[in-house]
Parts: C-alpha cells; structure tokens; sequence
DNA sequence: TCTTTGCACTCTGGGTGGGGGAGTGCTAAA
DNA sequence: TTTAGCACTCCCCCACCCAGAGTGCAAAGA
C-alpha cells in the first residue's frame, strides 16, 4: 500500500482512535481541531482536559502540530503518514464511479489519447491534477541513422526507427564538425548498430569504447560522441501527461500565488516530478509521497498519490494525482488503484 | 497596425504628452499616477495644479480612472487603445534580440515542434504567455474512410488521409448504428469523395445533399450524418501551443488567485482564446486586443497582442503573447510582429 | 483666458489598542 | 487516571486615529 514508515510507533489505542478522528476531521473542513471540538465529534465520553493529554502526547511524537499558541492541532507529514499507513480504512469504490472510470478508459488506438483521457479523467473525479507517465517506447529499433550539420555548432539528427518512422532531433555540439567527419561517424554507426533497440545502442557503444579503448581514432571520438548525443535525446527520459492544474490553485492550503507558480513551474521542467514518478515504478500498488517526504520543496504542501500500471505483469508506467497534503485520501487512494488497474487492462486489450 | 478606435478623440498636444506620459510612467510601475509625480516626471514647468485639471478632462474623455477619491490616475481599457494607436513609437529592436529570436526559429520539419519552440520562445523574451495557433493541415486529401460501430452510440472513425497518414476518431452519435449501414456510408463516401480535400469534402457533402433533397434515402442520411461527424471533429477547429502561463501568475494585476484560476480554465477550454485568434487571421500585421475590448471576460485585464504569419503571402495562422493589461507594449509588439514574420521565412524554408 | 496658489476635503494604509473567543498547560481534586 | 478549574496566550476583528497622497474648487496672478 505504501512505504513502511520510519519506525513504528507505539500508541494506545485510544490515542490512535484519538489522532484518526483529528485528521478526518481536519481533512474535512481544513481547520486547527481543537480539543473541545474533538471531545464533541468522537462518540466516546471524554473531557477536553483528557484529550488535550492525549494531543500533547501526539504533539511531543511529531504527529501533530499547533500553528500558534491557541490554535488547534493539524497533523504533520508524519501524522499523515501514520494515518496512511496504519489507520486509514480503505473502503471500495461505489459502482457508479466505477462506470464512471471505466467509461473514460475505453481501449483506444492511439496510446497518447488514452493516457491524457485518463489524465483529465483522474483530475476531474478527484478535482486534483491527475498525472500519467507515458510509457518509454516500447520497441524502437534503429533503422539508419544520418547527421546534418548546421550552423552554431548544432547537428540535425535523422533518425528512422522501425522501418517507418522518422524522427528530427537537433543537439548542440561543444565543437563544429565537418561533413565528412558525421558522414563517417553516421557511416559506422550504420553499418555496426542496425536493427538494434536504440536504448541498447547506447550501452553497447560504451562498452565498445572501453573495449578499443587504446586505439581511439579520431573518427571514433567524433562518432561516440554524436551517438550519445543523439541517443540521449533519444530515450527521452519519459514524459507525462498532467491535467487539472488549476484544481490545485486554492485548494487546500495552496492559496499563495507564489507558492502555486512555483510548483506550476516546476510540472514545466518536469524533471522533479518525473523523478518522483520514477521512484514509484517498482512499489506493488498505490504509494504515497506526503509533503515534504517526496524531498521537492515546492511540493511542499501537496502529497502525490501513484500506482504503476501494467500489461502482462510488466510495468509500462506510473500514474497518479497531486494534491494539497490535505485531500481525501480514503476516496483518492482507490481511485487511483483502480485507475491504475483499468488503464493496464485498456492497454491490453486495445481494438 | 491595430484596429481603428471607436471615435476620434481631439486633444491638444500638451494634453497628450502628458497622457503618454502617465501611460508610461503607469507601464513601468503599476501605482496610480498623481499629478505631483507627473510634473516631476516629465520636463515642462507645469504645476501638479495643471496637471490636474488636464487629467480631469482626460478622466471625462474615459481615458483615465481613479481607483478612489485620493489616488493617482490610471489608464482605462480605452486610454491604452488611444496610446497603442498613436502615441506608442515603436522602435526597433535590438539586434541582439533579433538574433535571440532567430536561433530559436530554426527552420524545422516537424511543424509542431517548430510552433512549440516559437510559443515558448514568446514567452521567454516578453516573459508574458506565448501562443502561436497552429496552421490547419494544409492539404489532407482523403484515401480511404472506415467506420467501426462502438458501444453507446460511439462509432469509432478510421481515416486515410494522403496515403500514408492514418487518423483515427472517435465519434458519438444521436444513435446506435448497425455496422451495415456504416458499410454503405463509408462505400458510398469511397466512391463518391475519393482524393478531394477533407476541408472540401464538407461543404460538398452539403451541396450534394440539397441537389438531392427529394429523395433522401436512409442512406444518405446516415452517410450525411456519418460524414458530417468525421470531418467536423477532423476539420478540428484549429489549436494552439500555449506557454509561460505561469508568468502571468502574479504578473501586474493578476494576483486574485481566483481570477488567475478562471483565466487558465479558460486556456484549457481552448474555445474562447480561438475565437479571439480567429479574429485576427486576417488583420495586416498587428492586432491589440485590450482588455475588456476582447469581449471575454476572463481577459478583463489582460491584453492579447496578435500577429497573423504567412507563407507566399496566404496566412497560415496567428501569434502572439497574452499579458496583463499593464504591459510594455512598445516592446512585446515589435517582437510579435517580426516572430511572425521569421516564422513565416521558417516555415518557407524548410530543411 | 490660462495657470497657479491655497485650502478644505477624501480616501488609503499602517499602526495602535482593546475585547472576545478559542484553545492551551498546569495544578489540584475526584 | 480523569476531570474541573483557572490563568494565560495568541489570533482575529473592530474601531480609531494619523500621516500621506491626491483631489477639486475657488480665488488670485500672469
């Protein structure tokens, strides 16, 4: 379900039952709970006196924390985390949401159009953003490859991948280089890599660098150092499909237009949150990055729930939705189980 | 280079300069305008006294407007109207920035990738949001048309177009369809509308029809309605690249989260922004959208600065930047205006 | 006639101060 | 161990005032 936390803590149960009835009902309606509040909302007969014992306890754990003097108490990443993990009673989906999912995930031709039907669906069923990781290309093997130089030390790469497909990828070079410098490299690459799988052709001139190590030609130098270029580009690192953004403007406790830009900015460069996904390709099931655990300062104040989705047992991919640390966790967490599950299924059966 | 304004408005000289004056000083840091700050401000010896009276008279004409009794002045919608339509001077641009423009307009085989960088390039030297609409597909003529009848009144649109390119759509339709008769409308559309021009093939479609209003068998109307549906959504409106959305965030007067939030829906929406760039495909050069003008009221204080591009003189699309209100206009039009072009010689001189 | 001076007026924004409310921690009693 | 009581803290809201900026208008000056 999620990470094992840190180290297991030892509480009674009535300062759990305590402790879970503070963070629904702070999830709720977003503010402090105090103890008078708690003592009214749980059935049992208890005074506020007691259960302010019991918070401070909370309180001393790192569970929980007061914004001010006489605030209430608001759990912290790690309270959420406890919550999460050990507290929270994941209860099914209603049917009609259900239909509702699978509705928008129909098999369709087009892989790109799923995954970003997917995305909007997540983020409209849960009124956060819903993320989906594309999954890396799955068989790109390469056909002929061919260099340009153009101006500004910059090189067009012409790629044709699986007999059909072509792709233009431009790279910037330290150095300019001549025509028959990239037409040789083009040339060597061409006559010892086709047909291989482009993310292999990467690996393996590397080890074939280290293996003629000792008589590195000029020619060589040149062609090792487009190919990785070229190659690198080339497996792209992956990309994702985010929708509903504006979900999270306002929502929670994201209500600073600076804080929101700058987390807006960082889904621009992806990289961040591409790298998070990637962390969660190999949990089984639905994981959970709760603020400041996820190690991304502008996710901060937001927790991102993923599951990967597989085809045949293997992965293809993370999906997911980010959200204020405070969202409903209970409805969101099968959500995006589900998801994952039916989107490996769309995947598989595709017209 | 913009549209006319409504009426025209009669001022003495000194009264504009001193319009133009506060536009500036207004452009350059936001804060009401007082008559004070405007004497020091500009070099005639004039007593804020005058001032004030002349901005009396320019608040009576609509060009001004207090915040309150006590503020300075500041620009209406209709104030920047008169200052972008005669008294902005719009120099040159820099060299520096020509060249800027030009590295990132590299011609590009992949039209989309080339708009993409454009967009994105817009946003980075205005730091305002960069749009670029995309060109319809210039010539798609059709191959080969095959419908697939779906669940739920969904029938699944499979299209050849220019023998090589496959798109599939999905369509929804009023009502179920037997896979017999999608058989006949897609014979009849192979037969009949082989080879023509997907744009054409509409509005032929319709013609035909009222030829043969009389006698409108079954068939037909299931091929029309067929039809109909599968170039609709294929002549699809158009679409564009938005990028740097988030520098409008906080960006002059945007900093009401909520208004932000209804302005990026709107972009996800993409419908009324299209109308909008529809609207300037056929301005020569130029075109100011100044807030309300738009008619759209989440652009209420944004203003839209437009350009159409063009390749042998027929216009492909349109480009531009969307920013607050309160803009340096006398810099984001001059970049707009010659993106358009370079990117109309970009889009000539394909690799 | 246009411009300036002088003045009363208005509105904002920041600062201050007080009261109510919510909530706490602690102590002592049950 | 729980509860009641109590003093205390802190926020929030409100009213209030004040300084500052800016205005409009009337009357004087060029």
């Amino acid at each position: 379900m999620s990470r094992p936390s840190a180290e297991p803590i030892a509480l009674n149960e009535r300062s759990l039952f305590l402790f879970k009835a503070l963070v629904e009902h702070f999830i709720q309606d977003g503010q402090p709970v105090g103890s008078r509040t708690l003592a009214r909302d749980i059935g049992l007969d208890l005074s506020p006196a007691t259960i302010r014992n019991v918070m401070a306890d909370l309180e001393h754990l790192g569970l929980l924390h007061s914004p001010h003097t006489s605030a209430g108490r608001v759990p912290t990443a790690r309270g959420y985390r406890l919550f999460v993990d050990s507290l929270l009673r994941v209860n099914k989906l209603d049917e009609q949401e259900v239909q509702r999912i699978a509705r928008d995930l129909e098999p369709d031709r087009d892989v790109q159009a799923l995954m970003a039907r997917t995305s909007a669906m997540l983020s409209e069923i849960t009124r956060l953003a819903g993320i989906v990781m594309l999954p890396r290309p799955v068989q790109q093997s390469l056909k002929h490859i061919e260099f340009v130089s153009l101006s500004d030390n910059r090189v067009l790469v012409i790629l044709v991948v699986n007999d059909r497909e072509v792709q233009n990828r431009i790279i910037h070079t330290a150095r300019p280089f001549q025509p028959a410098e990239l037409q040789q490299a083009a040339n060597f690459l061409n006559a010892n890599y086709m047909g291989r799988e482009l993310q292999t052709v990467n690996d393996e001139i590397l080890r074939d660098l280290k293996r003629m190590k000792e008589d590195v030609s000029n020619l060589m130098q040149t062609t090792i150092e487009m190919a990785q270029r070229a190659f690198e580009t080339g497996s792209d690192g992956g990309d994702y499909v985010l929708s509903g953004q504006t979900n999270l403007m306002g929502a929670g406790d994201l209500t600073d237009m600076d804080k929101v830009r700058k987390l807006f900015e960082s889904f621009n460069r992806k990289r961040d949150i591409l790298h998070l996904m990637e962390q969660a390709v190999h949990a089984r099931g639905v994981q959970i990055f709760i603020g400041e655990e996820s190690g991304y300062e502008v996710l901060d104040n937001c927790s991102v729930v993923t599951s990967p989705y597989e085809v045949d047992g293997e992965i293809l991919g993370v999906l997911g939705v980010i959200g204020p640390t405070r969202m409903n966790y209970e409805r969101v967490i099968p959500i995006v189980d589900i998801t994952a599950k039916m989107l490996g299924s769309a995947l598989n059966s595709r017209i």
